[in-house]
DNA sequence: TCAAACCCTGTAGTGAGTGTAGAGTCAAGC
DNA sequence: GCTTGACTCTACACTCACTACAGGGTTTGA
């Protein structure tokens, strides 16, 4: 199948896949005359473990050291427990992080109820203070990545 | 005081508060005879205000509009608040989605407990069979932003 | 023969910084 | 005056996992 087959049938997009190609997680595959990349269902299955691993939030080192060991199915899988252990560790160290952050944003937020100019708003008071005291919230001991939500 | 005092004083790096400049968020300071930036205390409160917004997990943009909220003092407060609103909005849905994510992962785990060899190990079956299915889990609702553990 | 749909490569952009090269400045000690 | 070391300067490349172009070539159906 040609490219755009595959992006319909493993939901990506083409670029992501070609960028796939270009990273070595998935291998360059057949061209026509024509110079068309043409998938076989082994890259598709492979095309699928990827976009689940990352699904589970892996990084592409992640997936990448999953993949050696898929590609040796003789080893130990220990290591492949541990890859897991670890994720499940950071996600959780991230859950408590953003729960403390939550936590503190609505303490905030209780600061500020009636509209008022913004020289008297509680909230912006509130951060400066946090600030003239060297920040003794959360994001100090490190917060860890982006918060955002891209509601795609 | 020179930029390294300033840096070391917000607990801040050299490179970031002349990232700051760059962005527009922090003013340009004076210079000496040698071409070094000098900083007055009202430059350190500022960025004292920056990193503790970042702290709250901001975006440079929403520092912005703080920002620009703070240099009009007369302005309604509201607009504060709503930025805030959704600011928390945004937490508060990251940590829906982790923890999904984490009750996903931890089922995966469980499919391994003994150590044996890579091709019956019950997590990469998992992972496997997940993107055979078109993978119906939560990454696919559309997970938000990386979990890592910088761990500063 | 033509248009539409598809595909190609290469490059630049995202956010919030981090890291480096290669140079200049400044203060203290000799 | 000279040297050493700490500090600072600009400019640029790199991170991650894509995404979005520009400017071309290929294929397919009418």
């Amino acid at each position: 199948m040609r490219i755009g087959e595959l992006a319909q049938a493993s939901a990506t997009t083409i670029e992501t896949i070609r960028f796939y190609e270009r990273e070595g997680l998935l291998a360059s595959p057949a061209r026509t005359e024509g110079n068309y990349r043409i998938y076989t269902a082994a890259h598709a299955d492979r095309l699928g473990l990827i976009r689940q691993c990352r699904n589970l939030d892996m990084t592409l080192d992640e997936v990448r050291v999953l993949l050696r060991f898929k590609d040796q199915p003789q080893a130990d899988c220990g290591q492949v427990n541990d890859l897991l252990d670890q994720h499940i560790g950071h996600v959780a160290q991230r859950i408590r992080e953003l729960r403390a952050l939550e936590g503190e944003l609505r303490t905030l937020r209780r600061q500020c109820t009636a509209p008022h100019a913004v020289a008297d708003c509680g909230i912006l008071q509130g951060i400066e203070d946090a600030a003239g005291q060297g920040g003794n919230g959360v994001g100090h001991q490190g917060l860890t990545a982006r918060t955002r939500t891209l509601s795609r």
